[in-house]
DNA sequence: CGACAAAATGAATGAACGCCCAGTCGCTTC
DNA sequence: GAAGCGACTGGGCGTTCATTCATTTTGTCG
């Protein structure tokens, strides 16, 4: 009730909280994900992680931080795998093209997450849906500054770049939302590829086309093999 | 339980099922998209309509019955309004951009509703979920006909139809999901014609140009005034 | 091994809420 | 004006579920 943006836990171990509180929540974004955040009960989501009911009283305050801390984890996997991805690559639209594809493919690797970002940040304390929404304006201003750069230095035409920042973001969600659409049609990489072709490639000047073309060479036209594939490095997923 | 799209009511006066139906489902959608399905009681839409709880009763069969003909007022909206905008609207480039218009201005017209058909969906029941999906699809080929005959005619490159429609369409909806960013900074129709210059514009053919030109010269430069700003003709809503 | 603490259990609790139904009200018919 | 009828009311039943806590298990150290 103090910070919002703590959650209390009886057990003092920090490397056990740790260990407990990612079993639990692996469990918890499975069930609402797929049934939703009212109609999983606390005893579902035990059941789920192996564990008693009693016990994620002991790392949670209640069922709302069980919530908060699930959506808080898929934000800070954004924030920390776009940088991440982009580091070491100067040319800003290779910047964004890669922003693009990192997000996409962080997207992709945490289907069942992002929808339950989308879905359930309503179903928060009032408080809380505030960081969230920092977080997630955080995500996208970092696909703003790659876009404002590549305006910045000629390598695109000037644009609306407040509600097309927007349209990349959708662009990303929209591979775990409508997932089940897309998937029979496009593998990823070709999502993302048609999706630069879309809302990238026709504002791009002569000089921009000029770095696109390259970056299509050098990474053989966004296939998925040339594109650093690296895991989302989820932090300490031990099975599978 | 029999026809998923049929719900039953104890009240046999059609007229009286319609008006009461009504009353009841604008404070169900007023508290739905405000707190959400679950966390909203039959109690409390019983309190805001100003009916008893018993009396819910006799116009739906359950809670959930509340929440599917609420959605399904809204997809019939899009339904009948927009084709109703297109009428006599003979160019494809003007038919795809005053569809955009008007689902725009539809959604502006009921932005409670809009963000509760996109939460709330997974809150319905499977059977029924589908048939809201199908309305939902339906929606969005009325766009995809108009992208679909702009390129046909030759007013527009060959594009990624699918994707691109479904930008569209995730424009047109955000709207209303990001309405507290957006209205700030954009009136409606600022906000309809920079989506036009970002998601139509650059695929246009000369020839498409041309008629965008044109549109753009008999519209005023898309500003409000000369559009049909027709309302959106919501069945027998009585007061304001 | 015994003692103690930390961690884990799961049955019990109590509050909340969907739905029902016995009863009231007002209108129509004869 | 009595009788019948459909609309409407709201208190309460039964269930579900978040949360608690008395108890057991596990692990550690002397």
């Amino acid at each position: 009730m103090k910070s919002p943006g703590h959650v209390e836990s009886v057990v003092t171990d920090a490397k056990l909280v740790e260990q407990r509180r990612g079993q639990i929540l692996k469990a918890a974004v499975k069930l609402f994900s797929e049934k939703g955040y009212y109609i999983t009960t606390v005893q579902q989501i035990a059941a789920k992680a192996g564990v008693s009911t009693g016990l994620i009283y002991q790392y949670f305050g209640d069922k709302d931080d069980v919530l908060f801390l699930a959506l808080n984890r898929v934000l800070e996997t954004y924030e920390r795998e776009i940088p991440r991805r982009l580091e070491g690559i100067e040319h800003p639209v290779d910047q964004l093209c890669t922003g693009l594809w990192a997000y996409c493919s962080i997207v992709d690797g945490m289907r069942e997450e992002t929808v339950l970002a989308y879905r359930s940040t309503k179903s928060l304390r009032a408080d809380r849906r505030n960081l969230i929404k920092e977080k997630e304006t955080k995500t996208n201003r970092l696909l703003g500054e790659c876009l404002h750069a590549c305006i910045e230095q000629g390598h695109m035409n000037p644009v609306n770049e407040y509600l097309l920042v927007y349209q990349y973001v959708t662009f990303c969600h929209a591979w775990a939302l409508k997932g089940w659409a897309f998937r029979g049609k496009f593998t990823l990489s070709d999502y993302v590829s048609e999706g630069i072709a879309l809302l990238v490639e026709p504002f791009l000047t002569a000089k921009g086309r000029t770095a696109l073309d390259s970056l299509r060479r050098r990474t053989n036209g966004f296939s998925a093999e040339r594109w650093p594939k690296q895991q989302p490095a989820r932090p300490r997923a031990r099975n599978n």
